[in-house]
This record gives C-alpha cells, sequence and structure tokens, in this order.
DNA sequence: TATTAGCACTCAGAATGGTCGAGTGCCAGC
DNA sequence: GCTGGCACTCGACCATTCTGAGTGCTAATA
C-alpha cells in the first residue's frame, strides 16, 4: 500500500522530471522539498511506488520517472487545479475579443490555445444538427457557373461552387433564389438537400434541373460537415519537445495528418459536461501516439456541441494545460452564445 | 577562371550532395561521374571553385560543399529544367480537378506544393486590385448583429460581422440591401467603401449609422486584405530535414511564424512574368532563414497576380522544385482563369 | 515499527587515447 | 595540361577508463 506521503512523493516526481526532464532521484527530492525526512525514507517510499507500476527506473541506477499509470493517478488526484495567470487571461482577452466570422474566431482559438500551452491545438467544427438555415444565396459568376451561399443561424457561411449545365438568366435565378429561401428559411441544416430537392418538381421546368444540381451540392457540403474538419495549431510545437520522443517523432507527426485517427480519439474521450477529459500515453493505444497524451474538453456553440483538444508528450504540465484549455473552453462558448 | 570542366564538376558537386548529404571528394566524382580524367585533375578545378568561392570544405580533409554562390551558378546555368513525372501531373490533377471554391482551392494547392517537394508551400492571396464587386449580401443575425457578406467577380467571398446600434426590421434590411447593390455591383473592391460610405447621405435617416458601419466594416476588410494573407503547409517537412540546418531549425520555425517576414521577401522576390525566382541562403539576409531557400512564381486569377513560394533548406533538389512550382501555378492559373 | 546512516554495487555518460581512411595539396614526370 | 605518387591532416569510429549519481540492503536508532 502507497502512504499519504508516498502519493507525495508521486506529486513531487511528477512535477519536477516535468519542469527538469530528468529522472528523479531521492536525493534531488529531499533537496527540493520539505518532506522532513532522509534520503533513505524516500528511497523506501519510491520502491512502493515501482512496486505499483506509478514509476520506473530508465537504467538500473538513475532516478525514476512517471509510468502512464503515475500520470493518471497524478491528474486525477493530485494535480493541483490552477488558476490561469493574468497575462494568460490577457492573451485570451486579446485575441479572442474582435468581432469576427466563426471561421476566423475557430482559427484564432486554435493558434491561441497553441501559443498559451506551447502544444498542439485542434479545435473540432461543430456538428450541424441544430444549426437552422437562415438564408441562401444564388450568385452567377458567368460561364455557367455560379456560387450557392449557405447562411445559417449562428453566422456561419458555407460557400459552394456549382457547374450549372445552362447560363441562367439574372432574372431566374431570382425566381429560384426566391422560390428556395421560401422553402428552406428555418429549416435545418440536416433537412436542408431534401428540401430543395423536393423544390424539383414544383419550380418551372428550366430551372429544374439548376435545382437538383443546388440539392446535391448542399448534400455533398453537409456530407463534408459530416466528416467534421478539424482545424490544428502549433505542429511545430512538437518539434520543440522532439527530445520527449524515444525513437523519432516521424510517428507523432504521421498521424496527426492523419485527421480521421484524431476525431476518432477525441469522439472516444467525450466528456462529462464541461470538464477536461484526459488520455495519456498507452491509454489510447494508437500506432505513433503511445508516447503522447490528450486533453479535450467541449464548447458550446448555439446549443451544439463540439469539441477542443490538446496534444503534446505525455510529459507535459497537466495542471497548466488543463487550466488552459478549460479557460479558452468557457471563453469561445461564451463568445459564441453570444453572437 | 573556371574552365567548362570546372563548371561541370560543379554541377556534379552540387548533385551528388543534395543526394547524399555528404561533402563531395574528388574520388566520388570520378566514380559516380564518367570525366575521363583522374581525382587528381578534379582536384585541381577543385582548388579553382574553391577559390572563386563556388564550393568550401566544412573540414580541413573533407569533401566539398557547395556555397549559396555555388548554389546561385547551378541555378542560373546549370540546373536542367526538368518535366515533371507522370505520377506528379496525375497528383495535381487529382488535387485541383474538382471545382471546389476560392479558399478551397488555395489550400489544396498549398498542401499539393509541399507533398510534390517536400518542403514547405507558401501561397499568397491575390490583391485585390482589379476585382470587382458581383453582389453583397446582408444577414440580420438578431441581437443587433448582422452578417454582410461580399462577393467577387471571381467568385471569391468576405464575409465580415457587424455590431449594429440597433435591430433592423427586415423589411430595412431589404432596402440597405437594394441600396448598396444598386451602388456597388461592378465596382472595383477598391473603391467599395468609399462607394457605400457615400451612400450614407442618400438613404434614409434610420438607416444611416447602419450604412456607415457597414462601409467602415468593409474599409477595415479590405484593410486585412492588403496585408495579403497567405497560406502555409508542410511545416512537419523541415523537421524531416532538420540536419541541413546547422544549430537548431528553431530560428526557422520562429521566422516563418513571423508572415510578415516572409511577405516582405514574397514581395522583394518578384519574378519576370511567370518565371521561378530563387533566393538563395544568404541572398536574402533574413534573420534565422540563412540556411533556407525561396523560390517563388506568381500565378493569375482574372487579370490579378499573386505568389506560390517554396521554402526549404539550401541543400534541396532545385531542379525538382523549380519544376513542380512552375507546374502547379501554371495549373492554378488554368483552373483559375477557367472560372 | 518507522526512520536513518552507512556501504557496496551498478551503470550511463563523459573523457581519453589510438587507429583508420577519406580526402587534400603538392611535385615531378609524362 | 594531365597524371601518379606521396606525405599530411583531421574527422569518425572504437575500446577503454573514470566518475558520480543513484540504488538496495542491513544494522543501528528513536
Amino acid at each position: 500500500m502507497v502512504s499519504q506521503r508516498g502519493l507525495e512523493v508521486l506529486r513531487a516526481i511528477v512535477q519536477d522530471y516535468v519542469s527538469s526532464r530528468e529522472p528523479v532521484g531521492s536525493k534531488a527530492i529531499v533537496d527540493r522539498h520539505q518532506f522532513g525526512v532522509s534520503a533513505a525514507t524516500i528511497r523506501n517510499d519510491m520502491a512502493l511506488l515501482e512496486e505499483e507500476e506509478l514509476i520506473v527506473a530508465p537504467h538500473t541506477s538513475s532516478g525514476r520517472v512517471p509510468t502512464d499509470k503515475g500520470y493518471r493517478l497524478f491528474v486525477d488526484h493530485l494535480a493541483e487545479v490552477k488558476h490561469i495567470s493574468s497575462a494568460q487571461k490577457q492573451a485570451i482577452d486579446h485575441f479572442l475579443d474582435e468581432s469576427v466570422d466563426f471561421d476566423e474566431l475557430l482559427g484564432r482559438t486554435v493558434r491561441l490555445l497553441s501559443q498559451l500551452t506551447n502544444q498542439v491545438a485542434i479545435v473540432q467544427y461543430p456538428t450541424l444538427g441544430v444549426t437552422r438555415v437562415r438564408h441562401i444565396e444564388l450568385v452567377s459568376l458567368g460561364n455557367r457557373r455560379a456560387l450557392c451561399i449557405v447562411i445559417t443561424d449562428n453566422g456561419r457561411v458555407e460557400q459552394r461552387l456549382l457547374d450549372l449545365d445552362v447560363d441562367l438568366s439574372e432574372k431566374e435565378l431570382s425566381e429560384l433564389r426566391a422560390s428556395i429561401n421560401a422553402q428552406v428559411a428555418g429549416k435545418l441544416l440536416t433537412e436542408l438537400a431534401d428540401s430543395v430537392g423536393s423544390l424539383t418538381r414544383t419550380v418551372s421546368p428550366q430551372l429544374s434541373s439548376a435545382t437538383s444540381l443546388i440539392a446535391n451540392a448542399l448534400s455533398d457540403s453537409i456530407q463534408a460537415n459530416r466528416q467534421q474538419k478539424l482545424v490544428m495549431a502549433g505542429t511545430a510545437n512538437l518539434v520543440r519537445t522532439e527530445d520527449d520522443f524515444h525513437g523519432s517523432i516521424y510517428p507523432v507527426l504521421d498521424a496527426i495528418e492523419e485527421q480521421v485517427i484524431l476525431l476518432k480519439l477525441l469522439s472516444e474521450m467525450t466528456s462529462d459536461a464541461h470538464e477536461v477529459a484526459v488520455s495519456i500515453g498507452r491509454e489510447h493505444s494508437t500506432t505513433g501516439l503511445e508516447q503522447t497524451s490528450l486533453l479535450a474538453t467541449g464548447y458550446t456553440s448555439a446549443g451544439e456541441s463540439a469539441t477542443l483538444g490538446l496534444l503534446g508528450p505525455t510529459r507535459m504540465d497537466y495542471s497548466n494545460n488543463i487550466a488552459s484549455i478549460r479557460a479558452v473552453a468557457r471563453y469561445l462558448t461564451r463568445v459564441l452564445d453570444a453572437q
């Protein structure tokens, strides 16, 4: 059984190792922390911790390093929930304060989070379940091409290029625009394609083919959004922490480029409400990411929820990162809901 | 004076060094190339090349490596203009063929180029000089917010969120939309803000303040585009070539994140017409980028021109990269002009 | 029973020294 | 102008030694 002091020792090991990247020895602990006992006693505690597989010695005779299990215990029971510094708060204000459109907002968010934490930040676009259509705009570009723009009630804009089989006159386009808008306003995005499709039968014959083209384009577009886009930032930060990866970082970089992998991971981590979920090292047995940890938390936008994530080496500053991602998610939710 | 054969030796050195990353010795050259002379002769040529500062020996007694000046001579006079392989041609077709909107097209382009070359690819958004406005759409989002969407005649869509000081009724919004569109259709983007501003005096009084808000937003938006956005891809490729950078790559990564630096560099490199401009190592004396080379070429979109760039270590495969960037730029121009 | 001091032991990493060989410059001869 | 030969240089590689941080164990102590 690990004693109370044993747990404190674990905490000390995690903290020191995170900040120094050096395996932590018993002497270093008595030097840097006030335990009031001798190194030999700490050694006994460490032997117990090792028995419980919470720490491990990389070499026969060197300091100890936390295992995944050790980090897990630390995160669950030992990490103090820090508050973000006022400098960080300022950074958040500065970056997200201006009114910008949705895409830009998510872009800024992810860059902000990566800067705040020096890790790879990930933001997942919200699913479209409860978003409603506010307006659809059709614009002819000449050359039998037209642009179809969908504006939703939370301010997102989706555009899609259409290859028509005929050139529509401005008048026909207006007519089509009017019919479509009358039909779709307030509809859920998920119903949109079918809704437009049903128009095919009621519009004037020369518009029928264009209408079905539009229906298809919209259907594609929704489909693409179903696959849930990811935006990432701070890949270069991984390079800075390169030494934390035994062997090379290429597997990690490769895994990151496969967005599907990340999406799957993020979706598996769905946390309750707005808590920050943490997945450590081999807990997610994804090839290439065995030496990384992933934090995830939700943000909401007009009732829809999506995920904000953070990826870094298992040897990361969990307290800080958890505080940062939580703060950013809250702020993001606030800004989005204000719109 | 460097003889004709001397230049061939330089070419051999550049080629071998690029493909092997090892300093090239006289023996290696006679082995791998058919010069028909002995190693000693090559050595004499190399001594001359070194005198001209075209190559340099990293250590007293090791092979030679090209200097920036050597690369320059190689690029200007010795590099054979390769044709891209059919596999590469296929990749281009595959990536850029589908009809997508402008933003997406540029995104794909930059990813494609970085994959094709294993370098960092950069695309600069076109300046807005000759773009004309096709349509402006205003959509109320409730809560005194509205979205202003500008659609240009080359299919670009710019969106901008507006904070109004009053809620406009649907009817008022329609009126405003109509007045604005009547005024701005066909105008140059650069004239847009002023054009809307002048409306402030002619619209009905209760719309006047909203109109000037819109004018301001548009002015901001144009301003932001003046600063010329960049899109990049393939930063991770730099890590793969890490060994090429004496010291660390952090300075390079930092310089890349400062988009301003890159914009300045790209703009200074303006090449004639559609040729590929090359800047090698210290030729651009930008802190952090002394060990990189930058390729740039133009692409056009409806008469506007912008730049496509490629960044990598000076030890890069210039022939291939030049061929790739040129091919992609041509293809991009073709796709854009077809729209 | 928990803690501590002392001690022998282990082992990674730095430091040292020696060898090897690729590559060079130079010179005399063709 | 080219070539073969030769002495020389110096980085890369390997084996060896040395050092010190850190450990586990045991016997003494509070």
